[in-house]
Order: C-alpha cells, then sequence, then structure tokens
DNA sequence: CCAAAAGTGTTCATCATACACCCATGC
DNA sequence: GCATGGGTGTATGATGAACACTTTTGG
C-alpha cells in the first residue's frame, strides 16, 4: 500500500419537531476553509475514540447538545469533497426531543441554530447532499420503525404524533384510522394525565413502551404505517 | 486536532446464489495478523480514489471478480478492531450472478473460495460481524426492493426466482400467489425462449425490466413481497 | 353558547391467503 | 406411460380506506 493520507471525520445530522416543523442543527463556521458558512456538526475522530463517540463528542463541544437518538447514516468519501486535503466523513443522523429543541431555540446564539428543512441556507462542503440522505432516511424510516416517538415529548398527546406523521409524510391522514393503526399496535401506555392546549377537549397522554415494542418485534410483528 | 492516525480501508461482502445455495467470497489471507485465516476481502483506500473505486479496485485484485451489484453498507470503525493499529473500514455489500459464480466455483483456488452461509469457516477481524450485518442487510432489502434479480441470470425461469426467496426467507412461498404478485407488479419481461431442466416441462424465461421499474417507483408504486 | 380540538364505528373495496389439478417434456 | 417440474383460478378472510358526528373543555 502506498502512504496513505486520508483524514477521517463524523458529521452529525441532527433534527429536532416542533408543531408542524421539523428543522435541523447547523453551526456557523468559524475557521477556513467556508469561513462564515452553515455547516453540520462534526470534526475529526481521535485515534482512541469509537465513530458514536467521536460524533456525541463534537455535537457537545460544538452545540452543548446531547441528543437521544443516533444511528450511522452514510460515509461520504468523494476524493474532492473538502478542498482541504482528502477528508472521508462517516455521517450520523439524530432526534432530539422538543424540549431540548426548544432550549436551542430561544437562545440567541449566533453560531448554532435550528433551520426548517424547507428553508435551509447554503451550506458548506457536500453538506447538502448529507442532508439530503439524512432527510430521506427520515421519511423513510418511520414508516418502518418507530423512530417518531424520539422527535416527540415523552408523554405526548395523539394530536402530535399524526401531526408529526403529516408533516414528515407530507399528506393527510385519517385521523380514526391512523388512530386504530396505531393503538392496535399496542406499543402505547396509555395515561391517566392530560394535557389541554389553551381551547379544546383536553387530550390524554401516551407513552412509548419500547419494551413492548421489542417484545412484539421478536414476535415478528412489524411496525409499519 | 491532535494528530491523528487512522487508516481508513473498505471490505466488501460479496453474494452468489445457485440452487438453494447462497455463499459469501472469502479469501483466504496471506500476510500477518490472522495469517491463513479467511477474511472478507477489501484493502486500503488510495488518496485519490473514490471508495466505490477502491472496493471494486481491492475485489479485482484480490479476486479478479468484477460484480454487478454494489452498495455501501456499514462503517466499521471500533478502536480495536483491528490488532495493528486503528483501523476504521467502509464495508460494502456486493452481488454477482450464477454465471460468474459458477466461474469462481469452479476454479481450485486455494486463497479465493465461496462459502455457503450456513457453513462459514472462522474469519479474521470483526468479519463475522460485518459478515452477518451484510445477511441482515441482504434478507431484509429483497423485500422491498428488487435486488434479488441481481442474483440471477439475467434471463431466468420463475422458479429460480421463486427458489432464492423460499432461500433467502427460511419459508415456503405458494407458488401461485408469489406468481400472481410478481407478475402484477408488471416489472418483468416475458421472453419466448424456454429452458429445460433435463426433466420436466420446458419453463419460459423472464426478464427483470429496470426500466419499467423506476417508472413504477416514480409514480409511487412500491415493490414489496 | 360558541369555538376549538379530542374522540369514536361502520361500510365497502382491495388484497393476501389457502388450496389442487392439468400440462409439456424426456426417458 | 411415468416421472418431473411448469403452469393456472377461485373462494374466503383480513386489512386498509373512506367517511361525519358527538364530547369536553375554555372563554
Amino acid at each position: 500500500m502506498r502512504n496513505q493520507s486520508i483524514k477521517l471525520s463524523v458529521d452529525a445530522v441532527v433534527f429536532g419537531y416542533e408543531e408542524g416543523n421539523i428543522s435541523v442543527l447547523l453551526i456557523k463556521r468559524k475557521y477556513k476553509p467556508f469561513i462564515g458558512k452553515w455547516a453540520i456538526p462534526g470534526g475529526f475522530v481521535w485515534n482512541e475514540e469509537s465513530l458514536e463517540n467521536a460524533v456525541e463528542r463534537e455535537l457537545y463541544e460544538e452545540t452543548g447538545l446531547k441528543i437521544n437518538y443516533l444511528e450511522q447514516l452514510y460515509t461520504f468519501g468523494k476524493p474532492d469533497r473538502d478542498p482541504r486535503t482528502r477528508i472521508v466523513s462517516v455521517a450520523y443522523f439524530g432526534l432530539v426531543r422538543p424540549s431540548i429543541y426548544k432550549l436551542y431555540a430561544s437562545t440567541d446564539a449566533e453560531q448554532v441554530q435550528w433551520f426548517n428543512i424547507d428553508s435551509l441556507p447554503e451550506l458548506s462542503f457536500d453538506h447538502y447532499e448529507i442532508l439530503l440522505t439524512a432527510i430521506e432516511r427520515l421519511r423513510g424510516k418511520i414508516t418502518y420503525e418507530p423512530i417518531g416517538f424520539e422527535l416527540l415529548d415523552k408523554k405526548f398527546p395523539f394530536s402530535d404524533l399524526e401531526k408529526l406523521y403529516t408533516t414528515l409524510l407530507g399528506r393527510e391522514i385519517d385521523r380514526r384510522n391512523f388512530r386504530k393503526k396505531i393503538l392496535n399496535l399496542n406499543i402505547l401506555d396509555e395515561l391517566e394525565e392530560k394535557v389541554s392546549k389553551g381551547s379544546g377537549r383536553p387530550a390524554k397522554l401516551f407513552q412509548f413502551n419500547k419494551k413492548k415494542y421489542f417484545q412484539l418485534k421478536k414476535e415478528g410483528i412489524i411496525f409499519e404505517i
């Protein structure tokens, strides 16, 4: 083998959701290249740490964020994707709950910001391509794995779940059929608590039951929307 | 950033199929570590080549094989996965047709060999984990994307397709229903040619029509078994 | 009592499944 | 003519889709 001089980095596409808006967390670059431009958070992997560790570390360093769901997305390695030198990046995608989302939405941090995925700024490197890949994955995955719950509070009214799905799938869903389908899966716990959204009838709160889900999955029952 | 000394490699899990047997192509290692042990083909990425190029190059160098289907599988990066030094590997998974499969099955090459996935030898590094990931992906993917055709000859009798699916899914399939389902998708061209398997009634040959498939996919019609 | 959101059942069409016999060929 | 694999249709149950009114609360 010739002398290899490839650098390895990780990047994280983090999604947040609130009231019909899917957002992505971006940072404003402080260094060359693409100084001042927006980018997906990420950075180089240390010699002794795992890739997951690197993502979580970089995310925390750059944004202060701790996420509740993380999975590997894809590895981007075109030779010219970084103008400096050859850098191969393992991209991850993460999800955060609204409580965390709101924290970051309210601070006036100039260098860290949520962007609605329908109004993205221009991005550095091939980060737009990475983001598109992540959005595609998110949209696809919520139809066959229950990851949508990771974008909601732990306790949520059913209407939140419905709204999330209409937003992500980009089409209306029949409320009755959707409720029937989800409740029949038997992966939600119905709580006694109720919550009111200011006006209208208060809604019961539900909670995703991972245990039940993995049990059913083992038995071959499949989540599907 | 500290001085990074991570090396990047690619590995390829290549599947072949013939008459109810799913096989994987393995090579016998000629160098340390794990000398003499079986491993998935792969090697280091050159500085100026793309990852896909690296996989294809390494595959060709090590096995002489050219594959007809290739996709990125997952990136494996645990710090201690290689005893020498930190090596992160982007794993791919590939499929070859029986014509190619047979070529390699017949040669007496000591260092390159197909192994039925039910009787694998002990593997080097974390290659067993990579292989399991690939098998899982293959099994999952054939149910929602028409990649199974890449494991058959371009022209094939319907029974071959059926056999492939029973093998991969590990359960019997009703011949009439399966045929109805696939033919209703309208992604196969029915040829005039027939083929005989020695005894029994000769079978019509079919051919996967990628154009039709992509057309239908664009219209939102989904392949599903 | 009005506005706003939550909650709920039935009907119909479609699709998946179960199931068994005849056909074409080689020997 | 028999052994071997190829080819075909129908009936039934299950599931998904369409559809609108009542309930509970706040103001």
